[in-house]
DNA sequence: CTGTTGACCATAATGTTCAATTGGTCATTT
DNA sequence: AAATGACCAATTGAACATTATGGTCAACAG
C-alpha cells in the first residue's frame, strides 16, 4: 500500500491553516506541503471549505476527547463541568489552528470561518448540555433547560477567562471554580 | 444673545453620527446640517474625536438617568438590579446611535469607536459596581468583589439578551429576571 | 476685538486598472 | 484506477490616479 496521501493533505492543510489561516491558505502551497498533486486533494475533498471542515470535524472530536478525560465520574457534576470547560477553552487559547481561526473571524470575517466557529460553538454547548442532562436525570442538580444553562455556563467561563483579562489579572483556575461554584451551582443545587 | 452654535453643533453631529457612524460622518455634514462654518466646530471642540466623546458622555448621563428612573430603593437588590440593566441594554438596543455604534465597532473596528464602546462598557460596569457595594453595606447581598459582581452581572445580561437571541427564541423580560434571580443571586443569598 | 467663516492644504480614503494568483477541472501519464 | 500538473475562468491585490476629509488660518463681520 502507497502512502495515504488523504492523511498527509489532511495534515497538510492542517498545518497551513493553523500558521496561516483560511484565506491566506492556497491549495497549491497544500499540495506542495503534502508533496502530492493539487488534483489529488479534489479526489478526497469537494473543495477546499470541506477539507476545512473535516479537519474542524477532527478538532470537535479532539475537544471532546479532551474533556472527557478531565472528567472523573466520582466527582460532583460542578466540579466536572469546571474541569471540562476549563479543558476546552484552555484548548482553544492554546491550539495554534483554534488562536489563529479566532483572529481571523474577528480581523477578515472570513464567511467560511465565521460558520466553523458558530458549529465549534455549538459543539461545546451540545457536549454541555449533555451533561447537564445527565445531571438532572442523576439527581445531582434540579430540573431546568439544559440548553439555556449551558449557554449559561460557555459564556460566562469565556467572559471569565477571555474578556476578564482585557482590563484586570487574569483569575486563578481555583477562582474560576470558586466563582462559578458561588454564582451558577448554588442556584441549581437541590 | 445670539444662538447656541455648540448645541446646534452637538445636535448635528448626534444626528449624523447616529445615521451615519462615525467614520462615515463628516466635518463638512456636521457643519452643513449645524448650519455653522467648518471652522466654527474647531472653536469648540479640539477635533473630531473629542467632539464624539462628548456626545458619548452624554449618552452616558442619559443611560445613567433611565436606570435610576428605573430603581425604586423600596424593592429588593436583585429587582432593582435587573430593573437598572434591562433599561440599559434595552437603551442600548434602541436607540440609533448606539446601535449604529456597535456595528461599526464589529465591522470595521474604527478605533475611536472602538474606545468609546470600551469607556460605555467601563461605566455601565461602574455604575452596577456601586448598586453591589450598596447592597452589601446594607446588608442585602453578602459580601462579594463588587468589580467582579458586575462584571458577570453585564457579561451574563449581555449573553442573554444580545447572544441568545441568535440561535433561539428571544427571552421574556420576566424570564431573564426568573434566570438571573436563580443563577445569580441565589449564590449571593444571605 | 471677539467670534465666525470657508477657501486652502496635506494627507488619507477611494476608485480604477490589469497583471499575477487562485480554486477548481480534466486530458494525460503512471 | 489513481495521480498529476498544465490549463482556464474568476478573483485578487499592487500600483497608480482621483477624490474626499480633517484640520488651519487669513480674512471678515458685527
Amino acid at each position: 500500500m502507497s502512502v495515504d496521501r488523504k492523511r498527509l493533505i489532511i495534515e497538510a492543510a492542517t498545518k497551513s491553516f493553523s500558521l496561516f489561516g483560511y484565506k491566506a491558505t492556497t491549495m497549491d502551497q497544500v499540495a506542495k506541503i503534502a508533496n502530492v498533486g493539487k488534483g489529488t486533494i479534489y479526489t478526497f475533498f469537494k473543495n477546499k471549505e470541506e477539507l476545512f471542515d473535516e479537519i474542524i470535524s477532527t478538532l470537535i472530536s479532539e475537544m471532546k476527547r479532551e474533556a472527557d478525560e478531565a472528567i472523573d465520574p466520582e466527582l460532583p457534576f460542578h466540579e466536572n463541568v469546571h474541569r471540562a470547560l476549563y479543558k476546552i477553552l484552555e484548548f482553544r487559547k492554546q491550539h495554534q489552528l483554534t488562536i489563529k481561526l479566532f483572529q481571523e473571524e474577528k480581523e477578515m470575517g472570513t464567511p467560511a470561518v465565521l460558520e466553523v466557529m458558530t458549529r465549534l460553538e455549538a459543539a461545546i454547548i451540545h457536549y454541555v448540555k449533555e451533561k447537564v442532562i445527565e445531571a438532572i436525570k442523576k439527581g445531582e442538580i434540579q430540573a431546568c433547560d439544559p440548553e439555556l444553562t449551558a449557554f449559561i455556563m460557555l459564556k460566562l467561563y469565556v467572559s471569565l477567562i477571555f474578556d476578564w483579562e482585557k482590563g484586570h489579572e487574569p483569575l486563578e483556575k481555583e477562582r474560576i471554580a470558586k466563582i462559578f461554584e458561588q454564582y451558577v451551582f448554588k442556584g441549581l443545587s437541590v
